[in-house]
DNA sequence: AGCGCTATTGGACCAAAGGACAGTGCCGCG
DNA sequence: CGCGGCACTGTCCTTTGGTCCAATAGCGCT
């Protein structure tokens, strides 16, 4: 197998990704691509996996784990998330049948490494997934029996720590990883 | 991330796939388990990879393959034979063309009955869009040349039409998380 | 012409979110 | 023991979001 070049995709969000994958294969024909987008969408992801790129992740992933998907592409491999796989597996519907519930099993400590919320403590993580529901700070507070204040405290410290400014960025990133 | 241990599962055509690779989880229940199969079924594929095997190949694939199945592994991806791949990307035709389907209406206003976004005017999908990518009003009203003002009234517009209370309900329902 | 719909905008007000400052208490670790 | 990390909470303030009233202008249809 010859060594191809590795060629990253970071999506601009105003713009098709195909036809910016498009406009990237005119420039590097015969290279890997390994798609960065800012809010991760499974439907992108199938039409860019379908259209032959090897990799796509979370742009907020960190650089260990971006060196990570590199190494896996490198290797011949292709980069799928956690969620698009369970997806492809979903959409398959003689898979279901077979798996018999097997598939629900699924361990989600196992989730993929470039898993933004990874970089979350646990109690941030609760909060955050509780706001990708579309809870309120209030709504919140009460799910996980504590004060709007300190919901408000992790909300921020999550903002920080995802580099994002606010509650609809934060639902963005993590539904991007997530299937509801 | 710590180096997980490499396992190879190779079939007995006689016995079901998944109960081989419970056994094998009884001792090896943290690995990776990559499992050889000596007549490879896509099925069989499927309810693996749903049963967390992070490769799945023909045992009668040259060492130099299988050297590069492990690297990819070992690095943290799945290995998905290409045929495999294909039949995933294929079988989610359907979903894939849900969601263009769903593309196509928010950029030609193409009527689909289970298309919330459908129910709304024009003017009301382009507010609902900009708002579901993560603009605050302010960031909307510049994007399309008016003023915050109407942008509000076109958000609440749109949140009586689609029956939400807020745009973080909103981005749930149009980036399909939510039903409308 | 009249009507309904849509897009646009204003004023006013309150609710919710976000952030900067502060603090306490618990736990694990060196 | 001292320290850092984490969870929890408070006060205070600003900004943004959301809603209720109102209005005008343009367009298409009957």
């Amino acid at each position: 197998m010859p060594v191809a070049t590795l060629v990253w995709l970071h999506l601009d969000d105003d713009l098709p990704a195909l036809s910016q994958l498009a406009g990237l294969r005119k420039l590097h024909p015969d290279s890997l691509v390994i798609v960065l987008a800012n809010q991760p969408d499974d439907g992108d992801a199938l039409s860019l996996f379908s259209a032959g790129v090897s990799g796509y992740c979370n742009a907020h992933a960190t650089v260990a784990n971006l060196r990570q998907v590199a190494n896996v592409v490198k290797a011949g491999g292709l980069w799928i998330g956690e969620t698009l796989m369970k997806r492809l597996l979903a959409s398959t519907q003689s898979a279901l049948s077979r798996i018999s519930g097997a598939a629900l099993s699924l361990d989600e400590a196992a989730s993929d490494s470039n898993d933004p919320m990874s970089t979350l403590t646990k109690r941030e993580q609760e909060v955050a997934r509780s706001v990708a529901n579309g809870s309120s700070n209030k709504e919140v507070a009460r799910e996980l029996g504590i004060t709007e204040r300190t919901v408000k405290a992790h909300v921020g410290s999550v903002f920080k720590k995802l580099n994002v400014r606010d509650r609809l960025q934060l639902v963005l990133i993590v539904n991007g990883r997530r299937q509801a």
